[in-house]
Order: structure tokens, then sequence, then C-alpha cells
DNA sequence: TTAATTGCAAACCCTTTGCTTCATC
DNA sequence: GATGAAGCAAAGGGTTTGCAATTAA
């Protein structure tokens, strides 16, 4: 797999890292997982490394409100849910409607990449609490 | 109309500045009209009523990507448009499915309050510019 | 009168960046 | 060996906040 102009363990380790974790982390987080394996690692690499990688397009890089960044290690549109409450995000299993960005396409005459839906409101474990 | 506690000239004009554009403006876009008017406003006042007028359901934030957020003087959920060369944020005329938040909630359980959606490319202007 | 709100400026937080050293190609 | 990438730390940019002064109620 490619992954730039040259493969570094840095590299390796946040791409592994964000593949294997459906959270949604954020970059500090990334950082301190990595430096489980990588004591030495700097968060400035990690931030270089995720930005590196959402622009190859291994990776997602999504904002939701302002506060950190978070990172998605699936590179495929899919839809998020995002508890207000305990901000967790979760991946929703809903088919991505791709005949939306046509609509688009024909109704105003813009050029249509990708799309983001979200949803907002409470988890199930966070409506317990109230 | 109910504006917090208190109803000041700053929060007012801020979101009457809100209100006569569709250019889903910057915090410091808003500042840079409110002095305009209010010559000795700060941007710290700008912040904390944009923050408060959210907070009211009278207007919404929006983030697209990191960077500043942008302010939508139309409180009611609609969907946008973002041009990823110029930035520009436009809204569509397309109507909003609640129908999806009610999907979600029977079919995951979650408590949803709203939910948004986004497009991303290129507006017409831009196309052109290539 | 009195308590919410302002203006100011400093603090905060997340992210980026300059520079030297390291390591991949 | 050449040069892209890392580590470190400082700078950057947007947003928040503490505090004394102001002003709406």
């Amino acid at each position: 797999m490619k992954l730039g102009s040259r493969t570094t363990k840095q590299k390796r380790v946040i791409l592994e890292i964000l593949q294997n974790t459906d959270t949604h982390p954020t970059a500090d987080w990334v950082y301190q997982e990595a430096r489980q394996i990588l004591p030495d690692i700097s968060l400035g690499t990690v931030y270089r490394n995720l930005n590196l990688l959402r622009d190859l397009g291994k990776i997602q890089e999504l904002n939701y409100g302002s506060g950190q960044s978070r990172y998605d290690g699936n590179p495929v549109n899919h839809y998020h849910f995002v508890c207000e409450k305990c901000k967790k995000v979760l991946d929703l299993d809903l088919s991505v409607v791709v005949d939306l960005d046509e609509e688009i396409r024909e109704k105003y005459g813009f050029q249509v990449f990708n799309h983001r839906l979200e949803f907002y409101g409470l988890c199930k474990t966070c409506q317990e609490d109230d």
C-alpha cells in the first residue's frame, strides 16, 4: 500500500490504530495509542500523518461542532450519529444515497464530490442516565 | 422576541446582521459588520452573543472542516452546499427528510433531535475557473 | 439599585510550522 | 548519499474567560 513518498513506521502505526478502532478518535487519542508502540513519537508527527493519510484518501477527518477533529479509518462514505451528551460518534448502517449528489448537480449545476449526513441526539446509554 | 435575560443593542445588532445575509458568515465577519453600527463592540461580545443566540435556537452554528465556525440566521433545518474552492456556503432548496430521524430512532433506539446534510464540490463559478 | 452584560486583554486549546537530526530510498 | 520525514518546541488562529466598568431592568 502506497503511503506517500516514504513509508515510515510512524505512518504505518497511525494508520493501523485507526483501522483497528471504530471509536472515531481524536488526534490526541491516536497519539496516546501510538506512544505505546513508538514511545518517542511526537504529536506533531501524528497531526502531519493524519493530514497526509486524509489527503491520500486512506482515512476521513470529521468535524462536529467546535473542538477537536475526529478521524475515521474507513475511507468509504457512510453516515454517523453523534451523541450530544457523551460525544460518542457511531457508525450508521444506512445505504448511502448517491442519487442525492446527482440531484444537486442537475438542479444547481454544481459539481458534487461527496456529501455528509449526520444525526444528532442521545445514544441509548445517555437516554437512561436522565 | 426574547433574547436572553436582557436585551442589549449588541445582541439585537448581531441577530439583525445574521438575519439580513445569506452568506453564512464567520464570527469575524459579523464583528466587522457590527462595528459599523456599534464601533466599540468587541469580538468577545460577538462570540458570547453568537453562542447565546445559538443556545436560544435563534441561529445555527455550522462547522465545515477545521477553521472558523459559520453562522446561519435561519434557525430552521435546511441543507447546504460547500464549495471546496471558494469556501462559499450556499443554501439548498431540498425538502428536509424528517423521516430519516424516525428511521434512526426505530433502527437504533437513539433519540434523534436533528440531522445535518451537506454537499461538497465546486460551485458554478469555480468550475469555470479551471 | 443590582445583577446581567460589555470591553479589554490575557488565557486556552487544538493544530501547524521552522529547524535540526534521523532514516528511508 | 540525498532528501523526505521525525522530534521538539515555539508560533498561530480561533474561541473563551476573568475582571472592572457599564447599562438594562
